[in-house]
RNA sequence: GCCCCUGUAGCUCAGCUGGAUAGAGCAUCGGACUUCUAAUCCGACGGUCGGAGGUUCGAAUCCUCCCGGGGGUGCCA
């Protein structure tokens, strides 16, 4: 038996329309109900009758008449009214919304943890491919987003009840690796690099100069040859030239090497990816994302497996030959005219044969029922054409009953900076994802030292951390993800509006009302948990609706894949919570009775404000 | 060329399957602190929702065309 009033209203909505018009009533025919956008509208609105009364061709208040005569609200709601061309306006009662507020006060704070295999929430094997690093790069602000969305989104889909796996997709395979790999092995063997002491930077390094090696200047032969610049320039460039086809011809030897599991390479290109590995898991504790070993899963792990996906789908003629290479064709499920190249025409793999692997493991190993790609938008018709090829493989089918495992590009724009440009340092490099992070902290830690210069040094770092790591999170989070956005560190940490930091302080009020409640007034959490609510204040009236909605915005937040719903929220019931709290005294309020009534709630805005925080991986301090 | 995304107040952005007078924050202006942490709150100002048609009782939202911005486009990942 529930005290939600959503869902006692859907039901006695949908029991009304059954009555009022039996047979009548269209399949799929909904109350359309949902909160009012306006206190003057009541408390709920249902907007069904309208649509309602086009597919009965019937006038629309004369629907939302019949509706009501058949509708028994009574115990819950003030009487309804119809309003404007047909809405269904209801007010609670007063002790409803305190029943419900009160239903919803528990550990779970109202979502109901998905069972299988019958609940009306399905538990879900939830696949986040994240982060996505490559071998012997830094993190940079290009995976500041896979990273921080990837894991709100796994952690939206755990608080739901789901079983998710994360999937670090490490580029750790390929001939760009085998070229990393082979000029530091070289430097080893010939003792210029020592390799005890490497670090990110030097793989990175070394990546660079390896491309540069491996890449002839063709055009700047090209040129020489279309000017005449003279045989000086001539005879550099065309021993530049020679020298990159020899790189990478010492390259190929490399990945061939590495392809045969040749020991003296694989020990270089293990310690290589240790050493990248260790970098990124630092980056991502300091970034407070739940990115580990167990969650990684490099392109390397596939390669035994990419000859059997290329020859299932030979075999089976998914996939057929064009130009010399290996194509699964997707006009007639998608209406792309490119195909999915799996195979090149020198018999070499792809990243979309690497993402086919994926999809199989993921789909029949780990058993996904979905598997979302927190990935660049640009992305997207790579994925389009993955996804639908490994549709027309079989590879969806899922292995627990009928249907098909959903595959979701949950796909992100680029971070610009203040010059609307993709954000670069001055030079023009990629800005390296621990120096943002840094000097977040450093902006926050000034911050605080400035708004509570009374807290102590150890616990100011540590707040310092939660507020500037959640003032980039939140920045993230908190806008539409397909949307490019402008960093910015004055904006994200003025404190003011829509930021991580405001949704913080408002917890923090909390957290300070509760000790001081608990402190001075020896008012404990137990005296507190059982409080009648007394619900009569309009700030105390809007707080209390705002917190109801919480079980649905996670809900869609996670199913949508779109954590900024549950931003948005977390910031109007910070807003109710901030005018609650100057309008009605907690601890100085009228009587015994008010005051815990309004302890609760407080209680109860804090919990969800740390809960809804957690979910979007922010920390929620004590103190700030 | 084709495809995808995007265009809402001076700035940054919400607006969920079409619903009531399009909402916030910043900025600007005016109020509220011997505090429950003012990192706050209350109020004012501010928008032909890129443009033009169309569907509808009703369109920022759906359809068509056009314009601006970004991105992608068969053998890199």
């Amino acid at each position: 038996m529930t005290a939600d009033p959503t869902a006692i209203l859907n039901d006695r909505f949908d029991e009304a329309m059954k009555a009022a018009f039996g047979d009548d009533l269209p399949e799929g025919a909904s109350a359309l109900l949902s909160p009012s956008k306006n206190p003057k509208f009541g408390d709920f609105q249902a907007n069904g009758a309208m649509g309602l009364a086009k597919r009965l061709g019937k006038p629309p208040r004369e629907v939302a008449q019949a509706i009501l005569e058949h509708l028994n609200v009574s115990d819950i709601a003030e009487e309804p009214e119809i309003a404007g061309p047909g809405f269904i306006n209801i007010t609670l009662k007063p002790g409803a919304l305190s029943a419900a507020v009160a239903e919803m006060d528990s550990p779970e704070l109202g979502i109901e943890p998905a069972a299988d295999p019958n609940s009306e929430f399905r538990k879900q094997t939830v696949v986040v491919d994240l982060c996505g690093v490559n071998l012997a790069k830094q993190m940079h602000v290009g995976h500041l987003r896979a990273t921080v969305i990837g894991d709100a989104l796994a952690r939206l889909n755990e608080r739901l009840g789901h079983e998710v796996i994360r999937q670090n997709h490490f580029g750790d395979w390929g001939l760009p690796i085998a070229m990393v790999t082979t000029a530091i092995k070289d430097g080893i063997d010939a003792g210029t690099i020592d390799p005890q002491d490497l670090t990110v930077a030097d793989l990175e390094h070394y990546y660079r100069s390896a491309q540069a090696e491996c890449a002839p200047d063709r055009r700047g032969l090209a040129a020489v040859e279309k000017f005449a610049l003279g045989p000086k320039a001539r005879a550099e460039l065309e021993e530049q030239v020679a020298g990159a086809e020899a790189a990478l011809a010492r390259a190929k030897e490399g990945l061939v090497a590495l392809q045969a599991g040749d020991a003296s390479y694989m020990t270089v290109w293990r310690q290589i990816c240790h050493i990248t590995l260790e970098d990124c898991f630092r980056n991502c504790r300091k970034l407070q994302a739940n990115v580990t070993d167990e969650a990684t899963a490099g392109e390397s792990t596939y390669r035994d497996e990419l000859p059997e996906v290329v020859h299932d789908l030979e075999s089976r003629g998914v996939a057929e030959e064009s130009d010399g290479a290996l194509i699964v064709r997707i006009e007639d499920l998608t209406g792309i005219k490119e195909p999915c190249l799996i195979r090149k025409s020198d018999g070499g793999y792809l990243y979309a044969t690497t993402d086919m692997a994926a999809i199989r493991r993921r789909v029949r190993k780990l058993g996904a029922d979905r598997v979302i790609y927190a990935v660049d938008s640009r992305q997207g018709l790579h994925f389009k054409q993955v996804f639908a090829a490994a549709k027309k493989a079989g590879y969806t089918k899922l292995i627990r009953g009928e249907g098909e495992a959903e595959l979701f590009h949950a796909a992100f724009g680029t971070v610009l900076g203040e010059d609307n440009r993709p954000f670069k340092t001055r030079s023009g490099e990629n800005v390296r994802l621990s120096d943002l992070l840094d000097e977040a902290i450093a902006r926050a830690e000034k911050a605080v030292a400035e708004k509570n210069p009374d807290l102590p040094e150890a616990e100011r770092h540590e707040v310092a951390k939660a507020v500037g790591i959640g003032a980039i999170k939140y920045a993230d989070l908190s806008s539409d993800r397909i949307k490019d956005y402008v960093f910015s560190f004055d904006r994200m940490l003025t404190f003011e509006g829509n930021t991580g930091p405001y949704l913080q302080y408002a917890q923090v009020r909390v957290r300070s009302i509760l000790r001081k409640a608990e402190n001075e007034h020896s008012i404990r959490e137990a005296d507190i948990a059982e409080a009648p609510l007394v619900i009569e204040q309009p700030e105390e009236k809007a707080l209390a609706l705002e917190l109801l909605k919480y079980p649905s915005v996670v809900r869609s937040a996670a199913d949508s894949c779109e954590p900024h719903r549950l931003c948005g929220y977390l910031f109007d019931l910070a807003t109710s919570f901030s005018s609650f709290f100057t309008a009605c005294p907690v601890l100085k309020a009228d009587s015994d009775e008010l005051r815990l009534s309004r302890l609760r709630l407080a209680s109860l805005t804090g919990r969800v404000l740390r809960d809804g925080l957690n979910c979007l991986g922010i920390a929620a301090p004590e103190r700030m």
